[in-house]
DNA sequence: GCGGTAAAGTGAAACGTTTCACTTCAGTAT
DNA sequence: ATACTGAAGTGAAACGTTTCACTTTACCGC
């Protein structure tokens, strides 16, 4: 490994002086700046980012903290988050859930953060959250300086998804929930019980955990049960697509049988057969948002902007009726 | 930030004997330690990573170099990272692409690096791999000591699937590229075309860059020009499907009007309609095991094992005619 | 009580940068 | 000539660790 002092051996200058000349800063005259880039160049130097960080107590990178990489869940918030880093001269990371992201975390490898890892517990974060550490929190409402939430508009998408369900004179639903964990899950089943109390209807509820199975499973468990709904709401799209699944394996199919509706349009859901009604995030400006807001705050302490991203409901075949036409109330 | 000073000043022990309680290394007396241990949770001290990697010049982290997050090809390679991972005491980084990937490997930010992003040259690699710093290579054919070219064995997939299409009698066939300068398109292709050759058959290529979109282009193209082929065979499933969707615009069917191949087996390829025939490679085995080998080389200086990645041609309704018995030659 | 040994603890250098405070020197206004 | 200025460059401290080499203390067998 090369250092600064070789260069500037080389280069017959002081350590100092080939500092300065390449960072371009301090009073370097010309031809000493070109010989110390030349012998910079011919040593193939690069400088130790540990040393460099060590003193400057800056990273230059903010890190993205998720609990895994499958699911195809995350793909488009890190493209979102990636094509904001590339217009800046900040790097990126990302950590998948382990002790090791917590340890980036504490060890402050990072100039701030964003996580989307509901093991990293809420009491960590606010500890953690500082006005030189930034944190945006996409999985969670948490209150806080110097901690943005994130969270899009869980309300609105479940609310049109249950009118177009109702509108079509669907009256008899029942909701597959995801994880217990999840702050948005909590959002979209309550909103959904909510408007089903609204309409004076009762929607029983069937747990899930937002993976694909689980769908499969409530799937089977509500058909074997007999007593089949018009309509089901699934709390992700994943699970909708378990549970069509289970329906396809009993002979049955949406929306004649069960309408089915899914939440957060992955890029499978327009693949399915049938094609699957959900709520549609758009996931690539969450990321790229949430990246801006927490540069901004790096690098000129922009207070952060609360907001909601926006979601919209995605009519499909699969929550469609068409030999059914609509019967308002 | 609290530093190790404070801790030891708060325990009344010298800087070193801190350091030496946290770690557990030198000859510390219970008592001490325990001081130290307490000194250190009630001040909440994380140690410094920069410093700490700096003296140590050891980052327990490795390195995973990918090119974007989009396309869920990835998706199973790095939970396939992730899970070996999970079981040593090393960090894990995923990088996209950027200037930054190039100066986060320049740096030494990590041990070692598993490169799957073409847009960093063979020559880059080949500098950098070191005794100290062993990369992996996912995408290319590289020699050199200190680095692992892990590729999966196409040519096996390819032949199978050009057997399958042959043996139901199917003889004009096309072939539809991904990207230039792909090693793996490289080999399908030239695989393909070899097969082909080897049995009589002459097999137009089609250039495409391993998106959906290419693929959708390469289908109108064949298709307007009214000289439809029996059997295509796309470089990567992402094509395919593309494919698929051009045909279907044209009313055209998988696989009574062509029969369709794709190649990597990603998630959508069993839910598409029809749903693809593929060539599938186990890509979670191909992270792990590029993981397991750079772990161990770092740890013991275990030799790397090049091998590669076996792969198998899944049938799916796509390619397999059905009122069309298979007719031996 | 003596040398020897092991345990417990410490001082200071080192890792490779950045940057503050300083020196040197040439040029310029008076 | 003198004093001042600004440009060009340098020495050394600092960042927060780890670790080598060392000291002190206590204990042991004899």
């Amino acid at each position: 490994m090369t250092t600064l002092k070789d260069v500037a051996k080389r280069a017959g200058v002081s350590v100092t002086t080939a500092s300065y000349a390449l960072n371009e800063t301090g009073t370097i005259g010309d031809a000493t700046r070109k010989r110390v880039l030349e012998a910079a160049e011919e040593l193939n130097y690069h400088p130790n980012a540990f040393a460099r960080n060590l003193k400057k107590r800056k990273t230059q990178t903010i890190g993205v903290f998720i609990s895994r990489f499958s699911g195809s869940f995350y793909e488009e918030i890190l493209e979102g988050i990636h094509s904001v880093i590339l217009g800046t001269d900040y790097e990126l990371l990302v950590c998948p859930e382990s002790r090791s992201a917590r340890r980036m975390l504490l060890h402050r490898q990072v100039d701030g953060a964003i996580v989307f890892d509901s093991t990293i517990n809420d009491e960590s974060i606010l500890k953690l959250a500082s006005h030189h550490f930034p944190i945006v929190v996409m999985d969670r409402d948490l209150e806080g300086d110097y901690i943005l939430s994130l969270l899009h508009d869980n309300a609105r998408g479940v609310r049109e998804a249950f009118c177009h369900l109702y509108e079509q004179g669907l009256r008899k639903m029942a909701f597959v929930a995801g994880a217990d964990d999840s702050y948005d899950n909590a959002e979209r089943q309550r909103t959904f019980l909510n408007e089903a109390v609204a309409h004076g209807l009762e929607v029983p509820v069937f747990p899930g955990n937002f993976t694909e199975i689980s769908g499969y499973k409530a799937g089977q468990q509500i058909i074997a049960s007999g007593d089949l709904p018009e309509a089901v709401f699934c709390a992700n799209d994943q699970m909708a697509i378990g549970f069509l699944r289970a329906m396809a394996e009993y002979g049955l199919s949406a929306p004649n049988d069960i309408a089915i509706v899914g939440f957060d349009d992955i890029p499978l859901a327009r693949y399915v057969t049938p094609t699957l009604s959900t709520v549609g995030t758009s996931r690539f400006e969450w990321g790229a948002s949430a990246t801006h807001q927490l540069i901004d705050f790096l690098e000129d302490e922009t207070p952060f902007q609360p907001n909601r991203i926006p979601t919209v409901f995605i009519a499909r075949a699969s929550s469609t009726l068409v030999n059914n036409p609509s019967e308002k109330p």
